[in-house]
This record gives structure tokens, sequence and C-alpha cells, in this order.
DNA sequence: GCGACAG
DNA sequence: ATCTTGTCGC
């Protein structure tokens, strides 16, 4: 897909709280997806070399059948160290990177990580939203702002993520007896449309099938070789 | 000043 | 995120 790339980047925290608080006014809490959604995406990252090199994988699977149509996987130099609230400048150079190599056009992103649930209210979602002009959804494994009461323990249940007066978000039940999902919009969605589309990507685990996809296609990269698993004693 | 803190 | 063995439970 076409993705038009940020001609800088910021370099340290203070530059990137700034974009933030620049960005933030700018995401869309409606819908603007299309009906009906045929493709969805799922992103994910992970690191080698001690955080030298960032891998990104993106898989986009038909709807509402979710099966694997289209995937890339690519691996390029860190740029930005990890802190809580930046995730997203650390992560989205080697997405955006990822997503311009896809033959197919998702309708909607699913991330890994918060979308407006987040101090500034500018998660990776929201702010992969807004770079490449489609609608995100933020689906985290755990909380990074807000507040929220005990989640019902039946399957399919959520209660909403406060933080300073604003629902930001849901915490979702998507498995009976597992943690429960942070769910956020990211941009051109609303919260309910959220959730109802993680529901619908999911199947029989925690996690939605399309973070589940990327999640492996990541880690197919970072293999261990043969040889490796054999000088380890692992073999067998 | 003392915790909390997506991936 | 990543490192890293076995182990508790459905």
């Amino acid at each position: 897909m076409q993705i038009q790339f940020p001609e800088s980047w910021p370099t340290t925290p203070a530059e990137a709280i700034a974009l933030q608080q620049t960005l933030a006014p700018q995401i869309v809490l409606e819908d603007r997806i299309p009906n009906p959604i045929r493709y969805v995406a799922g992103v994910d990252a992970g690191f080698e070399d001690e955080g030298e090199t960032t891998r990104a994988a993106v898989v986009v699977l038909s709807f509402p059948d979710l099966t694997p149509v289209d995937e890339v996987l690519v691996r390029q130099p860190t740029v930005f160290p990890y802190v809580p609230g930046l995730l997203s400048f650390r992560e989205v150079p080697a997405v955006l990177a990822a997503l311009a190599q896809l033959k197919t056009e998702p309708d909607v992103i699913l991330c890994d990580g918060q979308g407006i649930a987040h101090p500034r209210r500018l998660g990776i979602a929201s702010h992969l939203g807004l770079l490449c002009d489609r609608p995100t959804v933020g689906v985290a494994k755990s909380r990074l702002v807000g507040t929220h009461i005990e989640v019902p323990p039946d399957k399919g249940t959520w209660v909403p993520l406060t933080d300073r007066g604003d629902r930001i978000g849901a915490v979702l039940r998507n498995r009976a007896n597992t943690k429960p999902l942070y769910i956020s919009p990211g941009h051109y969605t609303t919260l309910e449309t959220a959730i109802d589309l993680v529901l619908r990507c999911s199947t029989k685990y925690r996690l939605p099938e399309t973070t589940r996809y990327a999640d492996r296609l990541a880690s197919s990269g970072t293999a261990r070789s043969a040889l490796e698993e054999v000088q380890q004693g692992r073999l067998f």
C-alpha cells in the first residue's frame, strides 16, 4: 500500500512528546471503516541484537473468515529507545516500511498496544492511523494508563477504562479464565466498533487472530538456526 | 520524593 | 520486547 513516510522523526523524548501533543487533536473518533470489511491487518514488532535491530511483521487476513492472504516481514536498525508512552517512536518506522510492501490494502489495522488509552491520547495505534490515514484499533495485553472496575468473568464482557474523566477504552474479557485485553480506538473508529471488531477477529485464543499471525511471522524471523540448537544441546 | 510504566 | 526450564492446569 502507498505510504507517505515522515520527512523527519523525533530523536529525543522531548521532541516526541511535543509531536504527540500536536497530533493527538487530529485523531478522528468516528467510524470511517469500509462496509463491508474485506481485509483486516495485524501488526507486531520484535527486536534482536539487544534492541539494535527492529523486526516488523504485518499480516492481512480476509474478513470475516480470517484467512491470511498477504504478509510482510522487515528488519531495520532501531531508531528510538523504549520509553513508556513513546512506544510508537520505536516501532512505527519499521511498521510503515512493512505496510508499504503490502499488495493487499487492509480496511482496518489492529496494533499491539494502545490507541487513545494513552497519557496524551496518542498510543501506537492512533499514531500509526494518522501516518497511514487508515482506521486502526489498539489491542494491548496490559494497561498503560487509566482505571477500571473488575471485569465480569463471562466471556465477551467488558468495562470502561477511564482516565482524567475521559472514557479512553475498554477492558475486555475476550476469553473466560484469562487476563482481559485493553481495547481502545486508534483512528477513524469508535470504541464500540473497536470492541466488536476484536471479538469478530477472535476464535479460540486470548489474542485476536490478527495479532497471533503477526506474532508468529515476527518470531519466525528470529528463530534459532539448527546449528545454534545443536550447540545448545537442545535438538531432540 | 516514591511508585507506575503498552512493547 | 528478550532471556530462559520446568511446571501447573484444561
